[in-house]
Order: structure tokens, then C-alpha cells, then sequence
DNA sequence: TATGAATGAGCCTTCATTCAT
DNA sequence: TATGAATGAAGGCTCATTCAT
């Protein structure tokens, strides 16, 4: 008796544990003790069930960006709490996360693309709070949607160091954490220079 | 009668052409006029087979940079450098570089650590040349390993959203890698405060 | 709320647009915007479905059949019309003539053989406007039961042939079934002796 | 240690036993003690397995066919020798003969017609027959290669009543043979008309 | 060093069918 | 009469790997 649900949920903890290579519909059944057929009751095949488990970890995670930055705050600050909410969510919800990354179009030609459009409307936030800060003349950029994608290219980075175990044992999550968020931001602000 | 370089060179150029979840024994043996037997003679499994692979890549990385950093250069300009041979490696090369990050702990458990050792002295180079530039007070930074890590985290996200072709597609490549560079690289810089 | 006419029906248009072995019972269902399961409060199961299909395609074929021998004319003139009628019949309908030649004893055992009583009567009317024939001093054959089944056997060949595809390309079908028709028809008639 | 001739061998035995529709590769393996994995070892796929079925029993009715117009005769004897030599071949042989017609190119769409050259060949010699008897006045035929496939279709439809059981119990398959045998050969034969 | 033959597990998917509602 | 959920078997096929030669 698995709803929908069950099934994202499996897969999402089995995507984590095993990989996706290593990911089969049988190993899903499996884990909800259910027959594979059954999982084609819910979802029309193996592409279908990963494109809703992406789309749900994508809403989920522009949801927590679109709620953090409605907080009244200048733009520098915002994209402080932005950052950390960013990296709350992967951190706190790895799986949720990584799945966003672990579907590739290559590897799956099928996937239709419109679908990430959804994440594209947070950009188009993230690249408002940039503008206003540019208007502000607090930051300093050429393009803000560009700059969006780059912050956004900065926090992936950073996530994916500490989620593939990179880290060098020798730092502390949180410092590294503390003093990414100092460069990635300073990156942004006006350069006050001499008068 | 191949050598363990031709089965090498076959490997990559296939994961090059169809991808990693395409590659198989069989085809690298095909490939190569053949059997699959043939290459249990050279490498004891797929996994080593891979390993070697990757050892090869990460070597191929590392020696790059490491060879970006020979020229004799300002700090600052030496970021700009390494940053560009970062990226120009990793997107004429995305399948090698790909190889890197596709060892991960879940999916290759036999992955033996030592291996990254290998680019640890990469990071400690990377740490020596923010070093520097603190000490000519170019740069600031808290810890130059942290920062180390951070450069890095910052350089391979921005490859990430190109290779997994989340690129806005208003947004072209070269843009991107343009302002992304400055934010990246102006997160490290002295800010100069007004005398 | 589908009838049963409804599903034949449907199951029929299948047939012809996927051909048998496409043909599923959810295929049937989907078509009809019904569940699988609703087929079943019609038919006891696949093969039933067929049989009734099957049971349909035989009336209908002995129907045209029927039909064009109640036209007044002379024997050779009616076998004529008869090899048109079955042969545009097979043409026109072909799944139809096919599902007919489908039942065969070891691809569906539970079939009663009964069912074919319906084309026997059609045999012994065919033997029966060869028996006119006879006695009218046209035809000239030993037992007008064999020699129907006989021209059944040409005729059914020559159809074989056309939708197994086996006529050569340089040959056009009409000029086949023209040429065919006059062979057979000739293999009949009494041969003029000379005087 | 199965061979392909074991291999079709036993498709052959599964075709005829169960029917086109109930053949798979594991039914196949089985009856040899095989895995399923093993007939990929000896062919590509399903569809090269079949085909290599069909080509070796068109091959052997060729063969038969060709043997038999070596016979030196007038050609109406020829015509009598071929039709003796095809049902002698089609019922010594039912399961070689019934896999040519089994394999249907609308459901096996990979099929390459080319295979069906072999007899193609076959045709054209019996053409060549058809077109003795009509320079020797035997024979009354507009186009011998039509005339070829008509023939064919004839000889086929006969067997295809036989195997498919289809004649009527109270007829005998030699008289049915005999006199369809008369019937089919009249059909070609020039009609004397009177002075 | 290389092969040819074979394995066993696994892949995604489809099927006819059943059962409780 | 119809559904939604589920089953179990089977489908073709690919995979990494082994073993005797």
C-alpha cells in the first residue's frame, strides 16, 4: 500500500545510499516490499519517477530561498541569509539536494528541460536582490542575472566540496563554511577605493 | 595486443563519446578488437580499471596547475591564471574531469584514499600562493588552506552549473566565466579602505 | 460504459493498426478509457475476446461470400465473382482474413471447433456451383467437395502470398491477382478437345 | 556446449511446438540447458536468430526445388516433378517450411529483404521452365515470372490447408493432393481449341 | 597472452489477471 | 458495472566475470 510518497521517498534514500548507477525500479519494489509492477501504477517508467523526484527536491529547495529572502534586510545581508539558507537546506537535506544534481541531461535525454524552470524563477529573485543592492551602490556587478548564477555556482560549489568528502580533515566544516561565505560575498560588494 | 595505455586511452575516449553509464567491458574490448577476457590480463576488474583512470585524470589536473603556477607572476595575476587553466582543463576535458568527481565514496567503496593525496599537494601549492599574496598584502585571507579549499569549491561549482547544463541559456558560456572569475577572484583581494 | 460490440470494435482497430502481437488487454482498456479490468465483466479472458473476434471475422468472410454467389450467372462467371469477393474481402480487411488464419490448433488449444462449421457451409456451397458446372458441361472435375477446398487453397495462397509480402516488387498486385485468377479459373473449366 | 545448429535446431522444434507468438530466448536456452546469455554468444539478437532460421529453410526448399527442374523432361513434366518435389518438401519438413511463412515482416520490421534473395532465384528458374513450355506451345501464359509467383501461391495455399488442418475430415490428403495437383497444372496448360 | 564459451544476476518493462471495494 | 491497487510471470537484453584451453 505505497502512495506516491513512499516511493519518492525510497528512491530518494536508495539514489543517496547506492548511486545513481546502481539505482533499478526492482530495488525500489524491493525496499516498499512491493512488486516493480506496481511501481509503473504510479509512474509511467524509470525517467518519469526520477523527473518527480527532481522536481519535488528543486520546489522544495526554491521554496526555502523564495521564504528566506522575503525578510526585510539590505541586499549585502540578504544574500548573507540567503547563503545560509542555501547551504542549511543541502546540508540538513543532502539527499533532497543531491538528487538535483544527480540527474543529468545527458545521461537522460529525455528529461524534459521546462521543467527546470521552476528553479530558473529563484534566479530571477536572486538576481532582484542583486539589482536592488547594484541600485543601492552597495554592490558592484556587470550583469545581475549573471552574478545570480554565479553566486548560485559558488554555494553548489562549496556544498559539493563537503557532500563528496573533500574536505580536508585538517578544517572544520563550520570554518570553512564561515570563511567561504566572507570571500563569495566580498566578491559582490562595491570595492570602496580611494577618493 | 594491447597495452594497459591503449585500454586507457579506449576507456576515456569512450566515456568521452557515450558517457559513463554506456561504458562497459564488452565495448572497451570491442573497441580495442578484443575480447573482454583480454582485459581481466591487464586490470583485475572494472573498478581498477576505472582507478586507474581516474589516478590518470587527477594527474592530468593536478599537473596543470601545477604547471600554470610556474609562471612568474603577482599573486593576484597568478589566481587569474590558475583559475583559467582550471576551467580551460575542465571544459576541454569535461569527461576527465567528470572522472574525478564521479569516484565518490558511496558508488566506488573500494576507492582507496591515498589516491587523493595526489591533489592534497595541489591545494597545498594552491594555500602557497595565497600565502604569498597576503604577505605582499594583496590578499586577505584567514587561513590560505581554508581559502585553499574555498578557490577550489568556488572554481569547480562554476564548471558544475556548465556541465550539468544549468546554464541559463541567455547567459553565454564566456560571460559567465568572465564575471564569475571577478567575483571569485575579488572575494579574495585586499579591500582598500578609504586613507 | 462500453458494450461489447464497442470493445470488438476497438480490439479490431487495434489489430489492424498494431498488428497481434502489439494487442494487450490494457491496450484494449486504455483505448476504450476503461480499465483492464472492465474487459473482463464482457469477456472470461484474452483468448475469449479473441474467439469472439475471430467468430465475427469467419461470419464476415462467409457472409461476402454468400452474398456474391446469390448473383444469377453461369458457374465460371460465379467462380469468378467469387475469387473477387474473397479476394478483395482478404485485401481490404486483411487483419480480418488474417485473425481468421490466426487460430491455429497449438496457438490457441482452448478454440472449439464448432466455430468452423460456419466455413464449412460455405465449402459446400462453393462445391455446389461447382456441381452446376459440372452438370452443365463446363467444369470438369472428380469431386466438387475436393475441388472446393481446392480453389479455397489457390485462393487462399494467392493472398498469403501478397500479405506475407513475398510478391516480387517488379510485379504490380493487380496484375498478379489478374494473371492468378485466369490460372486458377482455367484449372477448372473442361478442356475444348478437338472435334 | 550447444552449437547454432543446436540452437536453431531447437527454435525450429519451439516455433512449430508453441507457435511464433510463445517463442522467447529463455524457452530456448532452457530446452538446451543454456542460459539465455549463451545464444547471444552465437547470435546478436532475437531477430538474427530467426533470420538465420528462415535463410536455412528457404535455403533447404531451394535446394529441393533447384534438384528437382534438373531433371531432364518436356516442361508440363517439370511442372508435375516441382509440385511432387514442393508438398513432398512441405510435409517431410512442416516445421523448415512453416518457419518461412512464420516470419512476418510487419512484425519483425528489422528483417532484411534482401535475405529473401535465395529465392528469389528459385522464382526466376521457374520461370525459366514456364518460359520453355510456352515457346514449346505447351504452355499459355502472359508473363512467365508472374505466372512463377502464381504458381508458388498455389503449391502454397495447398500445404497451407494440410498444416493448418484445415481440410475436411472427409476428404483424403492424397486425393486432395492429386487432384489440387491437376486443377493447378491445368490452369497453365494451352487450351486445345477446336480447328 | 589471449580466446571462446558460458554463467548468473540484473536491467526496464509489459503482460494477463485478480481482488477488495 | 466499474475501479484502483497489486501480483507474478515473463519478455529481450546487457553486464561483469570466470574457466578451460
Amino acid at each position: 500500500m505505497p502512495q506516491e510518497t513512499d516511493i519518492l521517498r525510497v528512491t530518494r534514500e536508495l539514489l543517496i545510499r547506492d548511486g545513481f548507477s546502481k539505482l533499478s525500479m526492482r530495488k525500489i519494489a524491493n525496499e516498499l516490499d512491493v512488486t516493480a509492477t506496481t511501481l509503473y501504477h504510479y509512474f509511467e517508467n524509470k525517467d518519469d519517477l526520477l523527473l518527480a523526484l527532481v522536481e519535488d527536491s528543486i520546489r522544495q529547495l526554491a521554496d526555502a530561498l523564495r521564504q528566506s529572502m522575503e525578510q526585510e534586510a539590505d541586499p549585502v545581508t540578504r544574500l548573507g541569509i540567503l547563503t545560509d539558507t542555501f547551504w542549511k537546506f543541502a546540508l540538513d537535506h543532502p539527499q533532497e539536494y543531491e538528487v538535483i544534481y544527480m540527474v543529468r541531461p545527458e545521461e537522460m535525454p529525455k528529461f524534459p528541460k521546462e521543467k527546470f524552470q521552476e528553479i530558473r524563477s529563484v534566479y530571477e529573485m536572486l538576481a532582484g536582490v542583486i539589482q536592488d543592492g547594484v541600485e543601492a551602490g552597495l554592490l558592484d556587478v556587470e550583469d545581475p542575472l549573471v552574478s545570480a548564477y554565479t553566486l548560485w555556482a559558488q554555494l553548489h560549489g562549496v556544498v559539493s566540496v563537503i557532500l563528496s568528502r573533500r574536505l580536508d580533515t585538517r578544517i572544520s566544516q563550520s570554518q570553512f563554511l564561515e570563511q567561504a561565505k566572507d570571500h563569495i560575498i566580498q566578491g559582490f560588494i562595491t570595492q570602496k577605493t580611494p577618493a
